[in-house]
DNA sequence: GATTTATAGTTCGTATACAAAGGATTATTA
DNA sequence: TAATAATCCTTTGTATACGAACTATAAATC
């Protein structure tokens, strides 16, 4: 990291946003060569956990935007990475399954993630990984 | 935070993504009576430490991406928080300064970010915090 | 000194992020 | 049950984020 002006690098804001920029930055180039993003990818482990919950849901359990998921969902149909199904008793609920395509790669996927993860934090002893995820957990 | 599938929350992009969605969300609430957003709030303070830097220079201090910053810099000169001038010397270069208007407000918006700041680590112990901060500059 | 290469910034295309407003539908209540 | 409120989701507008291509200018090299 570059010498920073005056006390910036004590920033939490900074820091938070620029380790994730890295960490993110890294995450997509792995996921490119199946044509996922981070954000996409994200959708298909929380559908993994809990296949046919609602955007309402999923937005609540992933802690997204739901504006921004409405079209990050719109452009998985249009990939076919998942499926949109009216829900029979409420007209206004669309329920989210991911697709075949999807289940194929589950694993693979699954596996990039964890890659990443390790990627990220081999730097640290066990001691300080566990550490830095008790602290981020605490922020969120 | 909600429970979350599996291991996912044991994954480090996930982790530092929701912790800077929550720390910026709560800068940028902040900001939005002067105005200003996060990322502009974080060129004014670059300036500061170095009056007449280069885009090119802000960047690369700044860990800016050069293609965003390019129109996070118009926007600031449009709304009258920063001032370019072409460099004499290389017909490439456009030397940025702060404005009359953003100098007027420097400590208020400094105060803001260290407000920030305090907000997100007063609940760590003061051991956490450096520990924390300490860690997350080594991810950068 | 003409050609090549490198650098500074901008522009374009695509994908978030999120506030705010707008339908559509369901639930609640007077 | 008609009116009101609450929910689900989409749309709109503005601001990043970043790869890639492009323009202008400067530096390097033959």
């Amino acid at each position: 990291m570059s010498k920073l002006p005056e006390d910036l690098p004590e920033c939490m804001v900074f820091l938070l946003g620029k380790a994730y920029q890295k960490a993110h930055g890294g995450f997509q180039k792995q996921l490119k060569k199946y044509g996922l993003t981070n954000m996409q990818h994200l959708v298909l482990e929380g559908l993994w956990y809990d296949e046919g919950m609602t955007a309402a849901e999923l937005c609540k359990l992933l802690i997204m935007d739901k504006a921004t998921t409405s079209g990050v969902l719109e452009r998985m149909v249009d990939t076919g990475w998942i499926i949109k199904k009216l829900d029979p008793d409420d007209g206004r609920v669309q329920r989210l399954y991911t697709s075949e395509k999807a289940n194929q790669l589950k694993e693979k996927l699954i596996d990039e993630r964890k890659k990443a993860n390790k990627n990220i934090l081999e730097k640290f002893t066990l001691e300080e990984q566990l550490l830095l995820k008790r602290l981020l957990r605490d922020l969120i």
